[in-house]
DNA sequence: ATTACATGTAATCAATATAGTTACAAGTGT
DNA sequence: ACACTTGTAACTATATTGATTACATGTAAT
C-alpha cells in the first residue's frame, strides 16, 4: 500500500548485534547472510555502509568483520545514519511548484517543512536513545525465557 | 537516493488550508489542482480519501469541497492517517525470515518491532499536536510579511 | 607463484509505489 | 437535454527495493 524505510536499517542493526554475538568467530558476508536469511553480496554492500560509518572494521580479502566501538557507544541513529535510508529533512517529501499566485501555494512549503522536520527529528530522537547493547541485551533476555 | 513518505500528506494539508482561506467561494477540483498545481483527477482521489476521514465534505456532481470540522480540530496526524501515507507500526520495514537456528536471527523482529514503534509513535505525536488552524495561522503571518 | 577464498562493486531483474494522465460513468442543477 | 462536477478505473513513466549474478581486487597459505 505504500512504501516503508528500507530494511537495510534493521538488517544493518542484526548484523551489528550478531558481530557481538559471534565476536570470537569469523563473521564472514556469507555467514552473517546466513543469519540473515539473504543474500552475501547485499549483507557487504551494508558492511560497506557500516564501515564507512565507521561501525565496523573490515578489510578485502580477510574474512570477517569486527565493531569498531563499544556497544554501548552505537545507538541505533548511528546504525540509521550509516545505512542512508533516510536523508536529513527529507522523510516526507512536499509537492514542488505549488502556485506562487495563489496565498496558500506560495507559503505552503515554508510553513509545512519545519514542521515536518521536527516530527522526523522526534524519531531520529527515540533511535538515538537505543544503543546496540540494548538491542543485544533484550536478545539474550528473550533466549532465556525461550529456553 | 530513497523513498520518502508520499507527498499525498502534504497536498491534503495544502487542501485543507486552502479551503479555509476559499472558504467564501467554490473550490473545485479544477480550483485546487490549480494551486497545488497537479491533476485534478489527483486532487479528487485525495479528497475523497479527506472525506472517508470525514476532514470534509463533498458530494458527486456538486462543485466544490467545505471542511467537515473546525480549523482547529483537524489536525496533521488526523491528515496524515487519512491519506494513508503509512500504517500503524509499518513505517520501518524489517527484514523477514531472519534464520531462527540463530540467536539474533530468532529474537530480532520481536527485539526491534516495538522500538521501531515507538519512534514511529514519537514522530505521529509531533504531528497530533499541530493543526490545520496553526498551519493556517503561519501562512498568514508569512504572507503578511512578505508585502 | 599458484591456489583458494573473501571482500568490493557494478550490472541486472522482478516487484512495487509514486505521481501524473486519460477516459468515462454517475450525480446534480438549470 | 445540457453543461458541469465528482468518483474511479486504467494506464504510463519513473524510481526504489531487495535479490542475484558476475567479476575484479585483495589476502594468506602452500
Amino acid at each position: 500500500m505504500f512504501m516503508s524505510i528500507s530494511s537495510r536499517f534493521s538488517v544493518g542493526i542484526h548484523i551489528l548485534s550478531l558481530l557481538e554475538f559471534n565476536k570470537d568467530g569469523v563473521s564472514s558476508s556469507e555467514y552473517l547472510a546466513g543469519s540473515v536469511n539473504t543474500n552475501p553480496a547485499l549483507i557487504r554492500k551494508i558492511l560497506g555502509m557500516l564501515k564507512k560509518a565507521g561501525l565496523i572494521e573490515v578489510r578485502p580479502g580477510i574474512a570477517g568483520s569486527k565493531l569498531a566501538r563499544s556497544l554501548s557507544d552505537i545507538t541505533l541513529l548511528d546504525v540509521y545514519k550509516a545505512v542512508d535510508v533516510v536523508q536529513d529533512n527529507e522523510l516526507f517529501s512536499v509537492h514542488d511548484n505549488p502556485n506562487p499566485k495563489c496565498i496558500v501555494g506560495k507559503n505552503i512549503q515554508d510553513t509545512i517543512t519545519p514542521i515536518l522536520s521536527t516530527a522526523q527529528i522526534a524519531l531520529e530522537k527515540v533511535l538515538g536513545n537505543v544503543t546496540i547493547e540494548d538491542v543485544v541485551k533484550d536478545i539474550e533476555e528473550k533466549e532465556e525465557r525461550h529456553s
